[in-house]
DNA sequence: CTGTTAGCGCGTTCAC
DNA sequence: GTGAACGCGCTAACAG
């Protein structure tokens, strides 16, 4: 913090200074601090030679451009704010580099966030993140408080929503409807013959995609005519694979001739699965098990699991494409719905012939 | 875009702005914007009185503070960048969460960005993060380019490097020796009477940690006079479930009598185990196995997996605030290893009396 | 407790 | 292709 040199001597010296500033360096080259300016954009009309002696000297003194000043003066922060559920959530953080990915050399950088599967977190993070202006912001789900929708609105920016359908988009959305593609599951596995559902999932009110996922089962049993499905709930979000393990024994004790237990999530089917294993039940022999989400561990564990694959990654990658196609149209576009692709995955652990190893 | 009003009417109306400033703000009031500036802050001295009347004209019109100016002006940008190798790592996304968690209600945010492993592309990260003017930064461990170290140097931010302990640090550290916890690993093993050792780990360029963990296993293979150990190398990172499921596979057929098989990663080891379990072989009457990271999946699968728990979330948390000691200390503080726990969690893949269920 | 003045370090805008 | 003046929205520093 002290500075032992006189401070009277203000030649530049490389490797000097900590805290270069862009005058500074055009002092040292002999330009305007303007072309210094322009000599870091990509278009701007600079001769190469300026540029390059520019540059140089951004070298030899270590110069590090103060993108904070310059969006200060553009108007343009540079930030796409993103809010996920939860960053251990292999599913969100595959659509958290999907968004990255998407970001690539568009000089926009992500600024995440994750709310803990709670609305009232998710309102104060959409708070902190539009203190930082950012051009635009990308949501999981549809489920907001007030304020939030209002803040969101009023900050004037896109706004893209994933992962689910919401009824009242705020703008953009990027999803698929969480309630069909459990409904698809439900109505593959019964035309496979299996009669009587159980479902395993999380307390309903924090994990909106959670809830949409269990009503599509709880409907399409019905449906079907299988009467009401049996129904287990464990904890509140994020999911854990033990509660998987303890939801089902307790499904079993309750309705013990139940065929097929559907899992909010492939962690909890894992840990069903394990927890049956450990018992000394086969599945899917004694049990058939399926998940929802198509994470690594259900293509590899053995029995391996049947389960809704969904693109998490094109989730996060189309969001950002729809946010930078509005902010390069002007803003302008029309609220629109990308639909993104699920699909059944059917695997050994709910296989009718009870062969799980192939 | 277009201003539907007569431009004239400059009347400020509740919910009207877009882009409302702090001095809109206090004219609306009727104070100087500098009030409205300290009501914001904690410690400031308005009257309750006066941010009572501040906040509510807020809440009334909308305002939302910038923070991109204030910093500007403050010298202090409110952000802390953190560098991780890989987002869909539960390793690194609880180490993530713990420096989120650490940095609750200090006015920091993160600024979190992935590197793939590469140390260019953790050159470039860093560059555009110091373009942001973090007030520090977490590096995951202690391999940077030559000139990411000078720019980090110049910069004159706290640094901290986690989950190594690197031999020539820039600042401060928050770690362990992945050497040693792999080497207590071995000595275990061969404790319990194991004697013919396999290895399972990436290609060691870019994951310097899996490097460390392997040359802890062959140091210490040899030491025990058991020869030099039986290594499999799969591909770069991430590392994923199913190369551990090749990778052992290799092993076997090269080297058809190993006892036991260290994996760079739990992950990995999974793998193995399923791919074995799948081939007709029992984890461990047959092979057993060892991983490292203390995953979730490790303690729920069939059978469990012995590992090394590693504090991933007390990396995060430490770094954070570690950094937070030195912000508040001026900056003063010396450069200190700060070292973190490590266990051997001994579980059924390595169980001698090969009795997998308990 | 509150107001005034003067920048923070850039980019915009308009000259040349 | 380059430069000068000005201002982005806020806060530090000082005054009262």
């Amino acid at each position: 913090m002290k500075n032992e040199d006189d401070p009277k001597d203000k030649r530049l010296k490389p490797g000097d200074a900590q805290k270069l500033t862009m005058a500074e360096v055009a002092k040292y080259v002999g330009v305007s601090a303007m072309t210094v300016s322009r000599a870091f954009r990509q278009d701007a009309s600079v001769s190469e030679e300026t540029r390059k002696r520019i540059m140089e000297a951004v070298d030899a003194l270590g110069y590090v451009l103060d993108l904070s000043a310059g969006s200060l003066s553009s108007r343009r922060s540079g930030f796409i704010a993103a809010l996920v559920p939860s960053i251990n959530n292999s599913n969100f953080s595959d659509t958290a580099r999907g968004m990255t990915d998407a970001l690539q050399n568009t000089g926009l950088q992500l600024l995440l966030g994750y709310t803990d599967y709670s609305a009232e977190k998710e309102e104060e993070l959409i708070e902190a993140m539009l203190r930082r202006r950012p051009e635009g912001i990308i949501l999981t789900g549809g489920s907001h408080t007030a304020r939030a929708r209002r803040m969101l609105v009023k900050a004037g920016i896109p706004v893209v929503e994933t992962w689910e359908l919401p009824e009242d988009p705020i703008n953009q959305v990027v999803g698929f409807s969480n309630s069909e593609a459990m409904s698809l599951l439900v109505r593959t596995l019964a035309g496979q013959g299996y009669r009587k559902f159980g479902y395993i999932g999380g307390t309903t009110a924090r994990d909106t995609r959670g809830s949409q996922r269990r009503s599509g089962f709880q409907k399409t049993v019905e449906e079907l005519g299988l009467g009401p499905g049996r129904m287990i709930s464990f904890g509140v979000p994020p999911i854990t694979m033990e509660q998987g393990g303890q939801a089902i024994v307790s499904l079993l004790e309750r309705w013990p001739d139940t065929e097929v237990v559907l899992c909010v999530s492939d962690l909890s089917a894992f840990g069903a699965i394990m927890e049956c294993t450990r018992r000394g039940m086969k599945v899917p022999r004694d049990i058939a098990v399926a998940g929802f989400g198509d994470y690594e561990i259900s293509s590899i564990c053995h029995p391996r699991i049947t389960t809704i694959n969904v693109d998490c990654y094109g989730i996060g990658r189309q969001a950002a494409a729809r946010l930078l196609d509005t902010l390069h149209t002007g803003e302008a576009t029309g609220d629109e719905i990308t639909l993104t692709g699920y699909k059944v995955v059917l695997r050994e652990s709910t296989d009718r012939n009870g062969a799980p190893t192939a």
